[in-house]
DNA sequence: GCCGTTTTCGGCCCGACTGTTTTCAGTCG
């Protein structure tokens, strides 16, 4: 196992010990033990577990020590697997209810016997819950609440897991020898943040053989549908996946169609229709003539073709258009650029194709040129072992080096969010100057900036004072505390920290978690008002579960003028990736390499900065 | 479970908020 996922172990046990109703301290030696992990070097671990050095590290004992050479070693721990035998998984599952701890939870357990969160939300119903000691009636509405909420969001994944999954397969479909094409389509081609299910198109000249492929994917956990054409399946973990197989001289009729927002599609169609050309995944054909919806309806039935009926609920005039599809193959047609063309558009991105414009847009041929995976040059907003990252100040700069970066930013937190380990001043002066010394030892040609993802206190100040603050390159605003403040309460103190000269950026504007947490209440507006009038960055952070702010509000900020920054966040190496999930959503907010200062060159950015300060 | 030492157990990390209380426990960042 390697140094992260033996802390994750840590944590894990740790966990369960807090379950069991274990001392907090043997709890707490358990938590300590998987940070001291963090902040070590993997070589380093490796050296002190072969020297059997590692109780010398501050917070390791003999217990901890042997556990974590074993499962170095051995990657299994039999201390670890009989304590999972000895709590109830659905326990670890309440965790995840917003307001209920391990103390809570054993409460429930022992008292009203609740080993599930079925069996919790109807002790909630019927009352149970409220008449035990330390819960009221408030406690049980709000834990069904957090339960009611987990089951809707529990309908939805993010865009970053639901890759993860589609990825290998994508990449499978296309290497079969009977496909000749293959896409990902749906909100997930959209890039949007959740995405509810995955959709593959793939056009083949045989389709037995890659429906088979699809329904004996691993992880596959049930087969919910297979036709002729089309085939649904679910994976462990809840997410279910379309397969369409489509003739080659349809399939970009049916990659417009099933990528497109239900507005957007019917935007096009609606075009098409003007234009005398009725359009729908079938083709684009000249607008056919009338027909009872009972001979439309068997004409599909005849040719078995049940199973494929629009998503977009319009499937009336796409029957006519493919009966007239099929006797006028479309065989011009072999890109979506080609079918915007064909109406008149320059080619629209997958990103864009929600219904908010970019039809309009491509006509006069005013479509944004969308900043790129290959424009970003760097990146701001990073932590390390300083604070609670997982990775040294080195390891971070080597991966970004690796990325081809010319610059990182670390901005590790500040003292205030003590839950997060963060710096004062003295250890952030220290950092301050290890980076310098990095910088100067020509060590990395990726340049380092110093900064700090500063709290904003409840009253708008920062956590640090001006000296402080002076001497950094560049500082991130953010706010990690008293969530539940009123509306005017939050935004006016956003708005003072954005007034600070020495503020750079505003960390995560709305601090939501995707399915998981609502942003705190804000006037967003308000705010990007007072960014752009103080020529204050704000941050796309770039986080999966983040995302924050939200694409819908970046084309009209950016129009005013507003700079933003695609910050990864990122807590360890492999968090720097998550940059691509910023720039899916920049995308999807119409924004040019020039609305991004991380696109910019480093002498660019190093004068910005200076001229800032 | 770790640490430190007044050498063999006692103490171990912050602060706000909420809902339950009537002085505090639990949760969360």
């Amino acid at each position: 196992m390697t140094k992260n996922e033996i802390a994750d172990t840590l944590t894990e046990i740790a966990t369960l010990l807090e379950l069991k109703g274990e001392n907090p301290f043997k709890v707490r030696a358990y938590q300590a033990g998987a940070r001291t992990l963090e902040s070590i070097e993997e070589d380093q671990l490796v050296r002190l577990i072969a020297e059997h050095q590692l109780k010398t590290i501050k917070g390791i004992g003999d217990a901890l020590a042997q556990k974590i050479a074993e499962l170095h070693t051995t990657g299994r721990l039999e201390f670890l697997e009989q304590l999972k035998g000895s709590v109830e998984p659905g326990l670890l599952t309440m965790l995840e209810v917003p307001g209920l701890g391990s103390k809570k939870i054993r409460a429930l357990h022992t008292k009203l016997g609740v080993k599930t969160l079925a069996e919790l939300a109807a002790a909630c119903t019927d009352g149970r819950v409220a008449t035990l000691d330390g819960f009221g009636e408030k406690s049980q509405q709000k834990i069904l609440e957090g339960i009611r909420n987990r089951e809707a969001y529990g309908l939805r994944h993010l865009w970053w897991d639901a890759e993860t999954v589609a990825e290998p397969i994508l990449a499978g479909l296309r290497a079969l020898p009977q496909v000749a094409r293959a896409e990902s389509a749906g909100s997930l081609r959209r890039r949007l943040e959740t995405v509810g299910d995955l959709d593959f198109l793939v056009a083949a000249h045989e389709i037995a053989p890659v429906m088979d492929w699809f329904c004996s994917r691993p992880g596959v956990r049930e087969v919910t549908a297979r036709g002729e054409t089309k085939a649904s399946v679910r994976f462990e973990g809840g997410l279910q996946a379309d397969l369409r197989i489509v003739p080659a001289e349809q399939f970009v009729f049916a990659l417009h169609h099933f990528t497109g927002s239900k507005d957007h599609n019917v935007q096009m169609r609606q075009r098409a229709l003007a234009r005398g050309l009725s359009m729908s995944e079938w083709g684009l054909v000249p607008a056919a003539g009338e027909g009872t919806a009972k001979e439309k309806a068997a004409q599909i039935a005849e040719r078995g073709m049940r199973n494929t009926e629009s998503k977009t609920g319009a499937g009336e005039s796409d029957s006519a258009a493919r009966q007239s599809a099929v006797r006028n193959p479309q065989s011009a047609i072999q890109t979506e650029a080609e079918l915007f063309s064909a109406l008149g558009l320059k080619y629209i991105p997958p990103e864009l194709r929600e219904g908010l414009g970019e039809i309009e847009a491509a006509e006069v041929g005013e479509l944004p040129r969308l900043v790129e995976p290959g424009d970003l040059r760097g990146a701001f907003h990073n932590h390390t072992t300083a604070s609670d990252g997982r990775n040294t100040l080195a390891e971070m700069v080597a991966a970004a080096e690796a990325l081809g970066w010319e610059y990182l930013g670390i901005a590790d937190h500040s003292k205030s969010s003590f839950q997060a380990n963060g710096l004062d001043e003295s250890r952030l002066a220290a950092q301050t100057a290890e980076i310098h010394a990095l910088n100067a030892s020509g060590k990395f040609t990726t340049h380092i900036f110093t900064g700090s993802e500063c709290d904003i206190l409840p009253d708008g100040r920062l956590d640090f004072d001006d000296a402080t603050l002076a001497t950094l390159d560049y500082v991130v605003a953010s706010v990690h505390n008293a969530f539940a403040q009123e509306e005017d309460v939050m935004t006016a103190r956003i708005i003072r920290a954005l007034e600070h000269p020495r503020v750079t950026m505003l960390g995560h504007l709305t601090g939501r978690l995707l399915l998981r947490r609502e942003g705190y209440r804000v006037n967003v507006g308000k705010i990007i008002d007072a960014a752009i009038a103080n020529h204050v960055v704000i941050e796309l952070n770039a986080n999966p579960q983040r995302l924050d702010l939200d694409w819908r509000h970046w084309r009209r900020a950016a129009e005013r003028g507003l700079q933003c920054a695609i910050n990864p966040d990122a807590h360890d190496t492999a968090g720097l990736a998550y940059v691509r999930a910023g720039l899916n959503v920049a995308r999807k907010g119409w924004l040019t390499r020039e609305a991004v200062l991380n696109t910019r060159p480093l002498a660019e950015v190093t004068a910005w900065l200076r001229d800032r300060r």
